[in-house]
DNA sequence: GCCTTTCTGTTGTAAAAACAACCGCTTTGT
DNA sequence: ACAAAGCGGTTGTTTTTACAACAGAAAGGC
């Protein structure tokens, strides 16, 4: 546990609480650390969450299988992100996503309940500590909102450009790397991956833009 | 200021905060009623946005028109709803949206960040509160992983069937109510309000729903 | 009551997306 | 090194959507 405190004391969650003192909440809290390999399931829909939970290792995707196998790609978790934290409300229900490991990952697990629900004069760093979740969800929710608003284009080409721009202003620069190949981009923006192939080649030919593998650069 | 006191009772944000302390952390907290006309804004996208925001009467769209008027409407707000908590945190940017008044409405403002920030001990009920707002957002998300849901299937009839189908089971029934006529329904679901129209036509005829103005049925 | 505006459904056409099938290249595993 | 699996691009066909234009019904204003 200790190798990941680095990472942590940079998650949003921590933040502006010391390497020391973190160490002892994790252990008042229970923190667990678990491992998974390429393609297994973190968390699968349908399950209720007790924990919020930290991505320290590997990445991660937040997505759902239709019946037909259709898959949607919710959002990819990187290092240092928190997931979980929508679910830790006490009448918030199952979860209505699987969590999936892209690649070798390590996860960080803990019962963040005990934060929310026990006398708040306890532990000095509880106050800090459900702000900073209230402001980790308040951002969630406004990528969510732009998540919607690249779905909400009506056209591949618009989806496409919606959200590489997007991921440029983030970045802060024309060329950008993206989390997803092909099918996983596609399975993000809700579009056919053959079309969207299609768009590319396209848009690329008229000067728009250029790539390689997951690598862009808009102009 | 006082009228309203039932509803914020009922609300997220106080629940579990008796009526009389309502009344009292309102004025600490610079709460201020603002009434609007039907259509008037009552934010501006691009805006910043400092206090949170209840509506107490009327209903209102969090919505944003493109350059070429093109209307996506986000979410629908009813009396005793929440909005604005995502733009409280300090990092949070501009509004990405406007709130507009459907109908003649009532709002009470107040600042947050008074909640947030304050030493914590200062009021028996800052606790209590940012965790309300915690749940709070962390239910709109969910909210939102749900409305993802519905625009991210591919064609308009499986669109409509799952919001509402989603509908149906919030309101436990399977005749329910929308708070939207067709162009805003379109403009929800993000498709063409013709195509939608006929599609919902098409559906009716094959016996799967009926309706009426935005009365529908499911079966 | 009458006129105007808004709302909803209808139709036809053009554009776009989904779908399916295939190919060559790269990566992975043994 | 070889076979198998995964990935990205291409093409043609079918389905679906967007768009535009219009008409009748309903609602609202004076």
């Amino acid at each position: 546990m200790k190798d990941y405190i680095p990472v942590l004391k940079r998650t949003k969650l921590f933040s502006g609480i010391g390497g020391e003192d973190i160490l002892t909440m994790l252990s008042c809290l229970g923190a667990e650390l678990r491992t998974y390999k390429k393609g297994e399931y973190v968390l699968r829909q349908g399950e209720h969450l007790r924990d919020i939970v930290i991505l320290v290792e590997g990445s991660l995707h937040i997505q759902k299988d239709d019946y037909w196998g259709n898959r949607s790609i919710l959002r990819h978790i990187g290092v240092g992100e928190i997931f979980g934290e929508a679910y830790v409300a006490p009448e918030s229900g199952a979860l209505l996503n699987d969590v999936i490991a892209v690649e070798n990952s390590v996860t960080v697990f803990f019962d963040v309940k005990r934060v929310l629900t026990t006398c708040t004069s306890a532990c000095r760093f509880h106050n800090t500590m459900v702000q900073n979740l209230f402001f980790a969800i308040s951002e969630k929710n406004r990528s969510l909102v732009q998540k919607l608003e690249h779905i909400s284009r009506r056209t591949i080409r618009e989806k496409l450009l919606s959200y590489l721009s997007e991921e440029a202003k983030k970045q802060n620069s024309g060329s950008i790397t993206i989390p997803f190949n092909r099918q996983q981009l596609a399975d993000y923006l809700s579009v056919d991956r053959s079309a969207m192939s299609n768009e590319l080649c396209k848009m690329r030919d008229e000067g728009l833009l250029a790539f390689e593998k997951n690598r862009f650069r808009l102009f």
